[in-house]
DNA sequence: AAATACCTAGGTATTTATACCTATTTTTCG
DNA sequence: CGAAAAATAGGTATAAATACCTAGGTATTT
């Protein structure tokens, strides 16, 4: 199989390298990495080639990730963007999926987790680290347990506190029958949430949602 | 949760000292390990008092792991054995098997892996840590790949060459019957070799078998 | 006030999977 | 050769999942 052509951009050399060496290092992946250092210069490079993933820092100077990434989607929209960043506030998540980030990862992650991250994005499917991911929903858990009314956090495009839970009742192997039965709510009501999950996904069954939900460490 | 009981049968005591230290350090599980140094002592503890997994070495002097494994089970039919071993020979990996072991994994296992494997014991499944799942179909796939007639194994009690095929391509979202055009079988014969998985695995929809073959490292 | 997101859930239809059967043929083992 | 295992596949029935709709209620944001 060929090589995966990787645009990776960020401001500080010493991150470029550290990812460029990993990644050429493991046998997990076969990539060949072109590096941009600023999200000016890497819609440029989008422009003129295309590759398979963009690995994007979120904070730089000139223009941040956030606008890059909106301005490569607008010239190449099936680009592969995976975020990239230090911090792992909801905004930045948020506001990075909403440019249309198809993944989002901490700068602390293993070599392994980025392997698997590049491979599932390259793949036309969304990756969110375990981290980003509980930080996302982690609110409506509190707000659950202290039994208060669910505060506004306007989340869109991923996963909701409701289609976790569903999913990972999913993973164990209950039907949406008795997964109705054990929420109090309707069977159909299951099927639309699944069915919701399934399309933020991109998965065809119950086969690629367990895979899903371990492979993104949601059971 | 209660501490899990676990007898450890070893007869050199420097193995058995290194999975007490890694077991009881590890957060991972919260277990109460009871020592055997030879089989006829296991058989003798086994018989007083139950326990929820008992770790079984295979080669030991005046009653070997195979005999203890099938007497320990005459008495307590639902015992949970995990077989532990320094050899991944295909006979010994059978023998244990076919002797009821629920499990077999190698010595140079690391602690994450060996609690994975207690676990998924201790619950009633099986577990075969990757190697061994290897060694046991390995030589199907040389076979396949060089086109040869299939040579005899009679492999027992765990996964045939078949039944391994079709679990990886039902963990790639196929279908029956997509599986079986690939395989240029009948859509029942799918229907059949994924029902036998199930009843081997004990699980109880696609959902189960996903994370079997994902835990088991087949896919 | 309007827009949005989320949870809810029903209609309808089709496709897939699961549960137990039996049974034949081929391969492999002893 | 004879026994056992594996792969094959059909019968029958039911359960479950998937696809693609619509739509109301509630809370929150702008």
């Amino acid at each position: 199989m060929g090589k995966l052509k990787i645009l990776l951009v960020d401001d500080h050399k010493i991150i470029r390298d550290g990812i460029r060496y990993s990644l050429e290092l493991t046998k997990l992946l076969n990539v060949e990495i072109t590096e941009a250092e600023t999200g000016t210069e890497a819609v440029t490079m989008a422009k003129i080639r295309k590759y398979d993933v963009i690995i994007m820092d979120i904070n730089m100077p000139d223009m941040d990730g956030v606008k890059a990434t909106k301005q490569i989607l607008k010239i190449r929209k099936s680009s592969k963007i995976l975020a990239l960043s230090m911090h792992e506030e909801e905004y930045q998540i948020i506001s990075m999926a909403k440019a249309g980030a198809r993944g989002y990862i901490l700068k602390n992650i293993g070599t392994e987790e980025l392997c698997k991250a590049i491979k599932t994005v390259s793949e036309g499917k969304k990756y969110f680290s375990n981290e980003v991911m509980m930080k996302l929903v982690g609110h409506y858990y509190d707000d659950l347990v202290e039994r208060k009314p669910r505060t506004a956090k306007n989340y869109k495009g991923l996963f909701t506190q409701r289609e976790v839970e569903i999913l990972k009742l999913v993973a164990n192997e209950y039907t949406n029958e008795e997964i109705a039965n054990k929420l109090f709510i309707a069977k159909r009501t299951v099927d639309a949430h699944r069915q919701n999950i399934m399309n933020k996904t991109g998965v065809k069954n119950t086969a690629g949602l367990i895979k899903y939900a371990i492979q993104n460490n949601l059971v």
